[in-house]
DNA sequence: CTAGGTGCAAACTATTTGCAGGCGG
DNA sequence: CCGCCTGCAAATAGTTTGCACCTAG
């Protein structure tokens, strides 16, 4: 992810363009996988000089709530991030358990379940949770992947 | 849920049927929302005489792992379970962000979605997470439902 | 009887908060 | 220069663990 873009991305935001949070967003679009909080942290300190890991987490969560980086569920008791290079148009994530690559899934079937639960109760349909866990295609040849 | 069905689920998971198991199942059984673990706690702490918070976390992660109850994902930092009347036949769950209530979501796309990342990437699907948040039915027409 | 189940107390750890100072617009 | 941004230290709270005792099968 370019400067330009993770600028421009913060300016829409309303957030300040600052290097920490710039420097976060790089981070994580340099990685082709999820980092938690202390990953992110490990890897920009040293570009950073310092950064406060409160600070780290109050960035991933602004980005998160603001749709930029996407949330990854997993067993572990921490919250996992995902910054994905296609910033357009809605699709989920295909989540590899072994070397922990995410790829995008475009196909969602979501429309016709709010049409379904309109019609059926009423209801309306404000978000959804949608998130594939698998083994990847270079990990099912043989790969054996980084294991955790 | 009955007791014997309770006990039946049990003994299928090999697992010993247990007063406190039971009351588990029962107290998420009577519920149409989730409870976290606290919530379930104080609920059965009066049928039981005692019971310990360490052995109601037990007792969720057994049987959310055994699948018999469903992990509700919010933005609070807790778990909370669900024990779905329904236990037949692979489905989702729709939870409204209001009265909390949980209702069955049959149709599911991800066959077509497991189809698309064999074929695709050579991947496999192993598991996937799908929730859909709203407002249900009734909590849409004026009753403004128990706010969180 | 014996392995698995449970209570209790204590530990753990991810995450959050308060406040003083810093810096982007 | 104003208000958001950040560091630091400390607190918070959900969840886990260790170990001795208990009970279902």
């Amino acid at each position: 992810m370019e400067p330009e873009q993770s600028a421009a991305i913060l300016k829409q935001l309303k957030l300040k363009v600052t290097p920490r949070r710039q420097e976060i967003m790089n981070c994580l679009g340099r990685e082709q996988s999820y980092l938690s909080a202390d990953e992110v942290w490990e890897r920009i300190k040293p570009r950073l000089g310092s950064i406060g890991l409160p600070t780290v987490y109050r960035i991933l969560d602004e980005l998160a709530e603001a749709g930029v980086i996407t949330r990854i569920f997993l067993s572990d008791r921490k919250q996992n991030y995902f910054l994905c290079a296609n910033q357009e148009g809605h699709h989920h994530h295909f989540v590899c358990e072994s070397c922990r690559r995410v790829e995008d899934v475009e196909q969602c079937g979501l429309e016709g379940v709010s049409r379904d639960i309109a019609r059926r109760s009423g209801g309306r349909v404000t978000s959804h949770i949608l998130q594939i866990n698998g083994i990847c295609g270079s990990c099912c040849q043989g790969h054996a992947g980084a294991a955790p």
